[in-house]
DNA sequence: CGAAGGATCGTCT
DNA sequence: GACGATCCTTCGT
């Protein structure tokens, strides 16, 4: 299998979160692997996007938002949930991310489950916080690149299936951008 | 089934 | 000092 280049997130955010869906998102602990399909990914861009973190200004969480591509941004939200972005833009804006939404489990569902403390299947994975959970992502891999196999990469996965758009999750501004996508 | 509320803390104002 | 790119349980119909 081979792992998306830095390329591949050189592009327009919306571009790279449709593209994104059927990759595979791989995490390594070190010799277990989970890994799943991406099946759900949202865009947040820059100042044309009221909803996203680097709308106002750069901060010390979102700097690395305007940074490299290709590059892991996780935060921490509702006081106990991480959510998993990937930094993703071309040269007409500054910042950028994807967030994953939700994969389809492949490998390594067992200690999955162990993570989540359920064995429902349907339930594992298919929301931000759950499967940052479900692969034991936290703030400790702020920054890392994806690029690169280590403890977190993407590569490629399926074919595209139907693309449904729909407005974003959990925001209050910005609805009108259609820039959730699933499969 | 759906609606409501609780958990819980980093980040920005 | 307020609140969130959420999830889960509980309660009511």
């Amino acid at each position: 299998m081979t792992i998306l280049p830095k390329k591949f997130y050189q592009r327009d955010t919306v571009i790279v979160a449709k593209n994104l869906l059927g990759k595979k998102l791989v995490r390594r602990v070190g010799n277990y692997e989970m890994s799943g399909i991406i099946t759900e990914t949202e865009a947040y861009r820059h100042k044309d996007d009221p909803a996203s973190h680097a709308f106002k200004k750069i901060t010390d969480r979102n700097s690395i938002m305007f940074g490299e591509v290709g590059i892991a941004y996780v935060y921490f939200t509702y006081g106990m949930h991480y959510c998993f972005n990937v930094v993703a833009k071309n040269d007409k804006i500054s910042a950028g991310a994807v967030l994953i939404r939700g994969i389809n489990p492949e490998k390594g569902i067992k200690r999955m489950q162990l993570n989540r403390g359920r064995n429902n299947l349907e339930n594992l994975t298919n929301g931000p916080a759950k499967l940052t959970q479900a692969l034991e992502i936290t703030k400790e891999h702020y920054g890392i690149d994806l690029t690169k196999k280590s403890q977190i990469y993407i590569e490629e996965g399926i074919e595209n299936k139907k693309i449904k758009k729909s407005s974003r999750i959990g925001i209050k501004e910005g609805k009108k951008m259609l820039w959730n996508f699933k499969i």
